[in-house]
DNA sequence: TCCGATGTGTAACAGATGCTACACCTCGCT
DNA sequence: AGCGAGGTGTAGCATCTGTTACACATCGGA
């Protein structure tokens, strides 16, 4: 049996992290045996496009680690407004603020493609973290991580203008989420005008205006309906 | 000796945290030669209002405990706009990011009154951690504190419309900075409209114009040179 | 007590963005 | 091929905010 039964359950359809419990640096220090026990009991869920994981205010006490496809987290205020703080890919974790003290997920989590994620308890994760000290230095690592991007995050929204914010928000989504080619940075998943209201807190008209701007000034390039950024 | 020497740095005329190393719950679980060592490791400076404890794009590697004062988290971008993130005070946690592997403070810290503060090294807490797992899961508590305030922060950015957004910001320093009184939460420390322009992302006019629609709408009041936000 | 520095209040105007409405395009499904 | 849903492009107008300029208030130091 490999290291991980996510490949039985993901088929051959879709693309897998290589992270998996059995190779993530966050669990080097299991051994063979605890680590088994981690992959049994995780629970795994396969999502489709559109669905979603956890909902805001939802009561949180698991975590979860993506193994395939992308997730975004969504916030809403009393007002009814919606924003969109972060897409997260293969390899990242969600939910991670299950530890702190308030017991529901502060924001929504929603799928942006076909997804395949591994599921662990608070409980569990804090009786790792006691029995494997190294386990929680590199959660603290993660975390810090996180809250680096959260506040380069408010910078980006902190922009005025909006032409300029949204190239902030597309160059952190390239930073994140793109790959190389001959021309830079490349996106290859969808994402419409109004995902990007949602990103940059600004209306889809808007957007579609400072898209204009973009393409036309030559910072961006669309091309086979994906966004280009030049490096 | 007392269990932590702040006592005579600060002298009598700062109100001191009553939060210290001796009796944090973040090292609950040292041992007490373990909490002397620490706290004789630990190094204390006074800042005056104003003073810089470390500027953004400094090399990270100490994490600070607010005993006495308050500071400030700026943030400044390319372009030479900048934003403050949030505003910590006694008992809080200042650097946690020296976790994170970029090896620099993403902002800087800026005394918004007299300070009294007492750092730590990140090799200093990483061994703590690797010996006392729990201060690892406490810091993990911490942290993930750090990024729902954070996540409430882009939040309040996100809002549109100006008064909204200032009232957003407004109350969410009342919740952490204010006392309660017969009329509301009192904001007992000076914020000038400048200082209000920096977190909430407006200009400073716009921040006079949005305060005089809110004092005559009554959501706010001034009263003494101190802002009460009626409950 | 006076002065300068810093903070606050007001006004007028220009520019950016929100908002609404509508046409057209593209894709997936039947 | 035809249809419907969802996404994109454009226009015009109302509104909000940034910007600049200036007067006045307040505070602290000389």
């Amino acid at each position: 049996m490999s290291a991980c039964m996510c490949e039985t359950l993901a088929g051959s359809s879709m693309a897998l992290s290589s992270v998996c419990i059995g190779n993530l640096w966050i669990f080097q220090d299991l051994s063979p045996e605890e680590a088994g026990a981690l992959n049994r009991d995780a629970s795994r869920r396969r999502l489709k496009k559109g669905e979603v994981l956890f909902h805001q205010g939802d009561p949180s006490d698991e975590m979860f680690l993506i193994k395939a496809g992308r997730i975004k987290m969504n916030k809403v205020f009393e007002d009814g407004s919606l924003i969109t703080l972060d897409i997260r890919k293969a390899g990242d974790f969600v939910g991670e603020n299950m530890f702190s003290d308030k017991g529901v997920y502060p924001v929504g989590a929603v799928c942006l493609e076909d997804t395949l994620t591994c599921g662990f308890t608070r409980q569990t994760f804090e009786e790792k973290i006691l029995k494997y000290p190294n386990i929680g230095l590199q959660i603290i690592r993660t975390l810090s991580t996180r809250i680096d991007r959260l506040t380069s995050r408010v910078g980006s929204l902190a922009v005025s203008n909006i032409e300029d914010r949204l190239y902030s928000v597309l160059s952190n989504v390239a930073k994140e989420h793109g790959s190389a080619s001959s021309q830079g940075i490349v996106i290859r998943f969808p994402l419409t005008h109004e995902d990007l209201s949602f990103l940059t807190g600004a209306h889809r008209v808007s957007i579609t205006r400072a898209m204009k701007a973009l393409k036309d000034s030559g910072k961006i390039i669309l091309k086979d309906r994906h966004l280009i950024l030049p490096a």
